[in-house]
DNA sequence: GTTACCGTACCGTCCAGTCGGTACAGTCCC
DNA sequence: GGGACTGTACCGACTGGACGGTACGGTAAC
């Protein structure tokens, strides 16, 4: 039994992972606990053994993508300090990347939004400090926004599958992003 | 009684701009049925009179913001055929401006999303046949669609309250949309 | 009277959250 | 070492409320 369980990993870690499934698979309306439980192999007790809510769940999984948004940027710095267009441009193909985390997080954010508004607090606290970062340094403030907005529209676009770009052009689209990340530092 | 209904308009008209306000005011999570009945002044009934499932009611509701963005792109044409680059702008002042009926969409799309999936098709043909157009322009493609896409992206990060900008630097970005909608068709 | 429009009352379902349990691993005391 | 007790992790039946939708009755206009 202890076996098994460290195979599976830890139930908290396992629920996370199964809600983020879940809601890319079947849409954010139908992210409920039990379908949660079910695909982690937990029930529905355990599971809110870890989240004694509902919202506590949706924030922890909103607090993973950001994290995991900040590791990607960590991990493009790769020790060379100051190059905010580096980062910038990791932060494009992290987040448009294949990586599956990343990936789920759209459908995240929206079933974060269909809640409580406050739980966005952390996603709303994340951009804030961004957007202060650029401000301070010596970016085009103006083009260094457009490109992480429009980012976000891509991935809001593909995470509710209405974006229509056949491949070409989407990566068309990212290599347009990645230039005028370079030119908005300059 | 009548006197009342004709000062308030139709009751279907109510119920969607109703609609429109509730979703925007307390998210689409609490976009109930009975919400709506009680902001637009009506029984519940007589909302289902006229919209006879909330799917129908949030498809009008799409249908209702792709139409006026339409008839902003139109307005701008204001007879100028085929200068692609002045409906571009026009999309971006229209979605990005003050109307009050755009303003809520953003809101509205994020519950269409949360529902059912298959209410997105209004929007997605949308998308698809703007995408088309635009592809079979002469424009620079990536550009013009980096364009929409941020202006999407603000548009979503508003709605969703998350947005930081300020006055000032919102209208810098507005202006550097303008202008490479400008360099976009070039 | 028939149609369009709207109201009231009610029903069924879904789902978050509760609650009384179980299993088991310490650990403290005698 | 063995009983009593405590804390952690987990289970699953149940409940209470919310909400979409139905049934049906009324009324004004034509």
């Amino acid at each position: 039994m202890v076996a098994e369980q460290a195979a599976l990993g830890p139930a908290r870690e396992r629920v996370l992972e199964a809600a983020e499934r879940v809601v890319s698979e079947v849409g954010a309306a139908r992210l409920t606990l039990d379908a949660v439980a079910h695909a982690a192999a937990v029930s529905k007790g355990g599971l809110l053994y870890h989240f004694p809510s509902k919202e506590s769940l949706l924030i922890a999984l909103a607090q993973r993508y950001v994290d995991s948004m900040q590791m990607c940027i960590e991990g493009a710095k790769g020790g060379l300090e100051g190059d905010p267009a580096r980062e910038l441009k990791a932060c494009i193909v992290g987040i448009l990347g294949d990586d599956p985390r990343t990936k789920a997080m759209g459908a995240a954010l929206l079933a974060a939004a269909s809640s409580d508004l406050t739980l966005l607090e952390v996603i709303r606290e994340r951009i804030a400090r961004y957007t202060a970062e650029v401000a301070a340094s010596n970016a085009d403030f103006a083009r260094a926004a457009v490109v992480a907005l429009a980012v976000d529209g891509l991935k809001m676009r593909e995470s509710l599958r209405i974006s229509s770009f056949t491949p070409e052009q989407r990566q068309d689209i990212v290599n347009a992003l990645l230039k005028l990340a370079d030119d908005a530092y300059r």
